[in-house]
Formats: structure tokens, C-alpha cells, sequence
DNA sequence: TACCAGGTCGTAT
DNA sequence: ATACGACATGGT
């Protein structure tokens, strides 16, 4: 099976947002401005190819299966967060300096939500002390070990492997897959997960639930619950954060996450994702 | 060669 | 409670 349509994206970067660096999945596979990635549709496999040109996305769909194609608008509507009111939150920068100047350095990046849950959760613990770099490559490393592939025309995807089929795991293959001393955490997480629920929850209940997990403290809780389950609340506070943080607001270390909760409230998110690639691309803080 | 990468854990104060 | 070193491994 086989179909296409479009979406209206307005003030949308596919190319940055794919590229920023969030933790829910490696970036998608591209081939010259197009990405690729398998989803899974009512539980059926469909691969989904998206384009942007200007205000569009052009979305191409390829099943062996039918799969109705407006649950995959609705899925890349969910992904790529587009009907999130990213004006409204420019607004809301623009009368709050210093933050005012930050929206013209990552105009059209939106959140990058998890297409998998549970893959959110193994990339937040994989992206701890760790490069953006590194840390996708072992996911992808992960996925064609692992999950489960399927062959489209484009080529074979795979699928993010189960928590039961990581937890049979042995140490030593998820070391060779580039995980390095975050394999046990992985191990001992899939044993875990599968006693936990954390999708009716709010947040602070899902958070401190999450600490419980091996390989997550606070940057990765917050990490799974902004990008994994959309909590608009969460502020993930990592090297970046805290030094353009100290830079603009002079905020301790220890009390960054509470205060952009007071301060920005369900914009805390997006002030983070902004913040983030501000401190990396503006060059503000020195080289890098 | 050291040092850094979207931090967390275990141990010692 | 808070502070500090260890931790795999790849890139510069």
C-alpha cells in the first residue's frame, strides 16, 4: 500500500529540528532533503518519507499492510509538535528579555517527540555524558542488532528493540554496540520498565518515578518527559543550560530547574530547547 | 596528549 | 543532604 498527502507546517524547520539533538531518537535517514523513518500505525508497519518545502511537508507512506493515512498526519502532527501555537511562545520571549533575542538564532525548531516510548527512555540514558554524535550511532547500532526489520523499496528499517529483548541482554554486546558503561543501566531498565506506567501521570508523580530507573537522574527525567511524553513543565538541565542560564540569569546550579518552572512555566520546554541551541550555535559562551 | 561529550552512581564527609 | 571521583569510548 501506498499513499501521500501534505501538511501545513508554518513556522517550521525540519532540518534544524531534526539535527537539534533531541534525546526521544537519532536523527531520521536522510537522502538529499529527504527522511526516512519507520512508524509503527495501529501496530502496523509503515514507512514514512517527509520533504519540506516552505510551509509544507510533503509526506509519502509505503505499508505492506493498509494503514489509514490519517493517523500518520496525526502522527507527524504529534512528532514534529506542529500544532503547538510556536508564535504564541515567540510572544512570549519577545516580552521577556534576555530572552528576547534567542528566537531569530532557532526560528521554526520545534520539539522532536518520541515515535517510541521506550526508545526515548534508552536514548536519554545513552545521551548522558555522551555526544550527540556517539550516542545516535549506538541507538542506530541498537536498532539493526536487535529490533525488528522490515524491507520497504528504500531499503530495510528497523524498529527500536523491546524491553524484553534488551533485558536478556549480556553486558558485553551492549558495550560492543557503543554503549560503554551505560549498558548495565540499559540491562537494568528493561527490567524495570515494564512495571511502569507513565502515561496517565503528571508530572512531578511520572518524574520521581523515573529517578527510580537505573542510568536516570534529573537532566535524563526531565530529557524523557519533554521529549518522550510531551511535558511542556519539564526543563532538562545540562551543561549548556547551566552555563547560558548563569550567563543571563545568574541562577544557581542547584535551584535551575524551579525556576524555570516559576519563571516559564509550560514554555519551560521550549525556553530549554531554545536556550540549548542558542548557547551551542550563537557562540556566546566562547568558541565551542 | 589531555580534555570534553545534552550526567549518574557510589562512597565519603 | 552535599561533594567528589570514576566511568566507556570516540572525536579533536
Amino acid at each position: 500500500m501506498q499513499g501521500a498527502f501534505s501538511i501545513k507546517a508554518r513556522e517550521f524547520d525540519l532540518d534544524a529540528t531534526m539535527y537539534s539533538g533531541q534525546t526521544s531518537q537519532p536523527p531520521w535517514h536522510e537522502k538529499g532533503k529527504y527522511y526516512s523513518e519507520l512508524l509503527m500505525i495501529d501496530d502496523k508497519p509503515a514507512l514514512v518519507t517527509i520533504k519540506q518545502t516552505h510551509d509544507k511537508l510533503h509526506v509519502k507512506v509505503e505499508s505492506p499492510e493498509k494503514v489509514h493515512l490519517s493517523e500518520v498526519k496525526e502522527r507527524i502532527n504529534y512528532i514534529f509538535d506542529l500544532k503547538f501555537d510556536i508564535e504564541a511562545f515567540y510572544d512570549f520571549l519577545y516580552s521577556y528579555p534576555p530572552l528576547d533575542s534567542i528566537v531569530d538564532y532557532s526560528r521554526g525548531l520545534r520539539l522532536f517527540l518520541a515515535k517510541d516510548a521506550f526508545e526515548c527512555i534508552i536514548s536519554s540514558i545513552a545521551s548522558a555524558n555522551c555526544s550527540i554524535r556517539r550516542w545516535t550511532r549506538a541507538i542506530g547500532n541498537m536498532k539493526r542488532l536487535w529490533g525488528q526489520g522490515y524491507v520497504f523499496q528504500r531499503g530495510t528499517f528497523y524498529s527500536f528493540p523491546s524491553p524484553d529483548v534488551l533485558a536478556v541482554l549480556d553486558d558485553d554486546s551492549l558495550r560492543a554496540a557503543g554503549l560503554g558503561y551505560r549498558a548495565k543501566y540499559i540491562i537494568g531498565t528493561s527490567k524495570k520498565i515494564t512495571r511502569i506506567k507513565l502515561d496517565g501521570m503528571d508530572y512531578d508523580e511520572a518524574f520521581r518515578l523515573l529517578l527510580e530507573l537505573p542510568g536516570v537522574g534529573p537532566k535524563v527525567a526531565d530529557c524523557i518527559l519533554l521529549y518522550g511524553f510531551r511535558k511542556l513543565e519539564a526543563f532538562p538541565v545540562d551543561v549548556w543550560i547551566q552555563r547560558i542560564m548563569e550567563h543571563l540569569f545568574k541562577v544557581d546550579y542547584k535551584h535551575l530547574r524551579d525556576f524555570a518552572r516559576d519563571e516559564f512555566g509550560e514554555y519551560a520546554g521550549y525556553v530549554q530547547l531554545y536556550l540549548y541551541n542558542y548557547a551551542r550555535k550563537s557562540g556566546i559562551l566562547g568558541g565551542v
